[in-house]
RNA sequence: GGGCAACUAGCUCAGCUGGUCAGAGCGCCUCGCUUACAACGAGGAGGUCGCUGGUUCGAGCCCAGCGUUGCCCACCA
């Protein structure tokens, strides 16, 4: 009993941790197990009356391999930043987790490994045996990727584990298939469709790439067919394809042609097979190109099988799917493609009919995934007819119900969803979801069964028990487009569905706005009758150096790597800070360590706070670590940060509700490193000497870290905890949250701006002494004498101005080396070097006069007194009087050197 | 062919609704191992914000044109 009691508790690990040096691995992995067992990440089971959720479905990812920095920045920067903002704010949120099984990717991984032991998929095994592969890997690296998705410290739900190939996201693809069916959206066509030769498959579209490549034109005649009539050219076309020829069907030019436009209808013969075809007008065809003349291969070109549906024409197949020509092909009959095409010109060459040949660079469509080059071929595939989709998603972006940020990438989505195209989904491999169609073998009829039905076993029509299921498999994106609704159990009602649908946020790459979040959000109209989702929010891509990071380049950086080394918030920390959500990165070690010494950074202000509090334990005996402290009885710099702590709350909270997450990080930087270290701590440590000071400073130095922790927590979650675990233990009321996961964003309270102004004033004067203590050559523990022009400006701050500059501050006269803020006159005594010192005054008068001059140019435009509005107008001229002040007091300081 | 973005310090990049917006990190120079931190501290150098016009009292910030680079889409045979 005591032991699970023990259990319950923060890990004793982050409770101990006070070393010099954050040093995150073991602390990391215990703090995400103690939030994962504790069910932080878990909404509450019931929901609260009016409660405010925030959901945002993970995006999957697939089960291939190891995380890389894409998904650090994705799930361990954005989304569980997101996510952990929220989940302060004290929202129902809702951080799914899930993977993909990644169709045809994670089919050729196997399929390597299995090579690797002397294993061919098609002959060695059976689809069964191969599947059965299938479901082993996934058995390994599901299991592998989530434990990379906890180093990252992404606060998913795990009580909802979710794989696109489970039983039930099967059974909703089941459902979703033959509700579209039902409703026309999926149709079975012959159409001509991207074939992968290596991969034994089709793909769309939004799969193929294109390359440059140089390959041989060749100029070939077509005879006429009935001699050349009167005054006819030569029929020449340009092709880099030669042993397509055989399967030519026509002969197209441009109407608008001169050249060409009288011989449309007549007859050409197809060279090699003697085939006669017409001459047919096509807008198509492009005059400039070649001889303005283009043959026409509808079994084998995408443009030419258009253009052959137009003008009613034949489609003959001559290579078949493994690349082999077919006995259409003639004289080609039976060879491999390459050395078809190699015949083909030989015997061109020989009959006179090859003109001539040139080289040519052209983009030439690749399959995505393996780069094989494209053959394109006619065959039966299921579609799904888009446009009626793409209707209501292109409306929702457009009225607004669904956001994109940065906005921009609306454009980019309106462009392509406007010209949507209809989408071959079914492919030739084994691993995916099932088609459930099944064929009849006596009569051809398609029986698509009941959603919840079991598999036909008769044909509808005929009643033969001959039946045949497609032995096809969906696209993975088919699954992937349904994820908003069937992680929360969609076909069926559930409470989680009703509760949880439509998501907040939807956070992914740019790269994947088309072939995921568009379907996205097509889908979800379709199904749910209502958008997945209110925002997208996109970013960039991660670059090593100005190259994009790729498995090919093998410049690919593992995220676990860098996290065993500097801990995950560092990683985090280094892909957020300072960049514009949606712009592409370079992310470098300069980035990386920055954020690693800012993790540093945090930690040991952490450590000096947790000390302060520990030696003033009075302090806290009716005063929690995290209440504001009472102002009454504070000293300025006490007041001085504490406004600039809530200062930080107003704009860290503005900055993350604004989806500006790189300027959050750089802002929380600037103020824990740049006014909580350098100015606040050093002035606290004078004040816990005084006595009448330290509790006033204790209770400020706690409540300033534990804004700071609860401020970073979403983007430093491991530091950030186990820091406020520290400062918490037993100094908070009893009903406090018991882990910075479930503690509350904090509420800003009201600053001192005439405060924050004095001390802008003082800071700049601490950097002048500092600047002509240096100049001077002044040893740093050596004590000087300040003078100060100006009593009535800084006299409150005289001590903590010693205290920064390790001096002595008094108020008029004076001798010694000196110069100018603003309009405070501040004179350092030590020996003075003239001929220096003159060359520095006089550069700061030059700069000062040419800025006054700007100035008085501005009050001088023509409107600005009467136009600008009168603040700016008073402002200006305040500032036209203080450098004109500045100047006075210059130039006496420089006749004084005299 | 169409579309989208970027061009700000040596490098990589921030600059929200036009009025200290000329910034950060890294790098560089000069000091300093002071009891939170050398994974540190202090000080400093460095930019006519791609070019040309325009709007405005006022423009890195808005408009037009141009230039350079990158990306996306598209039926270059």
């Amino acid at each position: 009993m005591a032991m699970t009691e023990e259990r319950q508790g923060p890990p004793a690990s982050a409770l101990e941790h006070r070393g010099k040096n954050w040093a995150p691995a073991d602390v990391e992995r215990d703090l995400y197990d103690w939030w994962e067992r504790s069910g932080f990440f878990t909404p509450p089971a019931e929901p609260a009356p009016g409660e405010r959720t925030f959901v945002m479905m993970l995006p999957l990812p697939n089960v291939t391999g190891d995380l890389h920095l894409g998904h650090a920045l994705s799930f361990g920067g954005y989304e569980d930043l997101m996510a952990r903002y929220h989940r302060m704010l004290g929202d129902a949120t809702l951080y799914m987790p899930g993977n993909d099984h990644a169709g045809i990717i994670a089919q050729i991984v196997v399929e390597k490994e299995l090579a690797k032991e002397g294993i061919e998929k098609r002959t060695g095994l059976t689809r069964e045996q191969f599947l059965a592969e299938m479901w082993q890997w996934m058995d390994h690296y599901i299991p592998r990727n989530n434990a990379q998705l906890r180093m990252l410290g992404c606060s998913l739900d795990w009580s909802r584990p979710n794989f696109t190939m489970d039983p039930a996201k099967q059974r909703a693809v089941r459902h979703h298939f033959i509700r579209l069916y039902r409703n026309g959206h999926l149709y079975r066509a012959d159409r001509i469709v991207h074939w992968c030769l290596t991969c034994q498959t089709t793909y769309s579209d939004l799969e193929a790439k294109h390359e440059d490549r140089t390959d041989p034109l060749y100029y070939v005649r077509y005879p006429w067919a009935d001699g050349a009539p009167d005054g006819a050219p030569d029929v020449i076309v340009a092709t880099t394809r030669p042993e397509t020829i055989v399967a030519d069907v026509a002969v197209a030019v441009n109407p608008a042609d001169e050249r060409w436009s009288r011989w449309i209808g007549q007859e050409v013969l197809v060279p090699l097979v003697e085939r006669r075809v017409p001459i047919v007008g096509d807008e198509a065809v492009d005059i400039g190109f070649g001889t303005g003349a283009l043959k026409i291969t509808p079994g084998h070109d995408a443009t030419d099988f258009e253009i052959g549906q137009r003008h009613g024409l034949p489609v003959i197949t001559a290579i078949d799917p493994r690349g082999r020509m077919t006995p259409a092909a003639g004289i080609l009959a039976g060879a491999e493609r390459n050395a078809a095409r190699k015949k083909a010109v030989e015997v061109l060459r020989e009959r006179g009919l090859l003109i001539r040949e040139e080289p040519l660079t052209h983009a030439v469509g690749v399959h995505d995934r393996c780069f094989t080059v494209d053959e394109p071929l006619v065959m039966k595939q299921w579609w799904m007819r888009m446009p009626p989709l793409a209707a209501p998603a292109i409306d929702a972006v457009r009225s607004g119900r669904v956001r994109i940020v940065p906005a921009h990438f609306e454009k980019t989505y309106f462009n392509w969803m406007e010209n949507i195209r209809d989408w071959p989904v079914s492919r030739q491999i084994w691993w995916g979801h099932a088609i459930p169609v099944w064929y009849c073998r006596e009569c051809d009829e398609q029986v698509v069964p009941e959603p919840d039905g079991p598999d036909p076993v008769k044909c509808t029509r005929c009643g033969s028990t001959d039946l045949r299921q497609d032995p096809d498999v969906l696209d993975t994106w088919f699954s992937s487009a349904l994820w908003p609704h069937t992680t929360l159990g969609w076909p069926d009602r559930t409470k989680d569905l009703a509760r949880f649908y439509p998501g907040t946020v939807l956070e992914t790459g740019y790269d994947i706005l088309f072939f995921w979040v568009a379907r996205m959000i097509m889908m979800g109209i379709e199904n749910m009758g209502d958008i997945p989702f209110s925002t997208v929010v996109l970013h960039g891509m991660v670059k090593s150096g100005t190259e994009k990071m790729s498995k090919s380049r093998g410049n690919v950086v593992s995220p676990v790597e860098y996290i065993e080394e500097n801990g995950a918030d560092a990683l985090r920390y280094a892909l957020v800070n300072g960049v514009s959500l949606g712009a592409d990165q370079s992310f470098s070690d300069a980035r990386l360590q920055n954020a690693r010494n800012f993790a540093n950074k945090l930690w040991n202000i952490g450590r000096y706070a947790l000390r302060a509090v520990e030696q003033r334990p009075d302090a806290f005996a009716s005063h929690a670590v995290d209440a504001r402290p009472p102002l009454d009885g504070l000293e300025a710099p006490e007041r001085w940060i504490l406004s600039r702590v809530e200062a930080t709350v107003a704009e860290a909270t503005r900055l993350i509700e604004s989806y500006n997450f790189g300027e959050y990080a750089s802002l929380m930087q600037a103020f824990v490193w740049n006014e909580l270290a350098d100015v606040y701590v050093e002035l606290s440590k004078p004040g816990l000497r005084d006595e009448r000071r330290a509790d006033g400073v204790a209770r400020t130095l706690a409540y300033a870290l534990d804004r700071s922790l609860r401020l970073l927590h979403p983007i430093m979650p491991f530091v950030s905890e186990t820091l406020a675990l520290q400062l918490w233990q037993g100094r908070r009321k009893s009903d406090a949250a018991p882990s910075l996961v479930v503690s509350r964003w904090p509420a800003p309270a009201a600053r001192d701006l005439a405060l924050e102004e004095r001390f802008a004033l003082l800071a700049e004067v601490v950097r002048a002494i500092r600047s002509l203590r240096q100049d001077a050559g002044v040893d740093p523990s050596d004590r000087v004498t300040v003078a100060l022009g100006s009593a009535e400006a800084l006299r409150w701050g005289a001590e903590h101005i010693a205290s920064l500059t390790n001096a002595d501050v008094s108020f008029g006269g004076g001798d010694g080396t000196a110069t100018v803020v603003r309009t405070v006159e501040v004179r350092v005594q030590v020996r003075r070097d003239a001929a220096a010192e003159r060359a520095r005054l006089e550069k700061e008068l030059a700069d000062t006069r040419a800025a006054a001059d700007r100035v008085r140019a501005t009050l001088a435009k023509p409107g600005f007194a009467e136009r600008a509005p009168k603040e700016v107008v008073a402002k200006e001229r305040a500032r036209l009087a203080e450098r004109e002040e500045r100047i006075r007091m210059l130039e006496e300081e420089l006749a004084r050197l005299r």
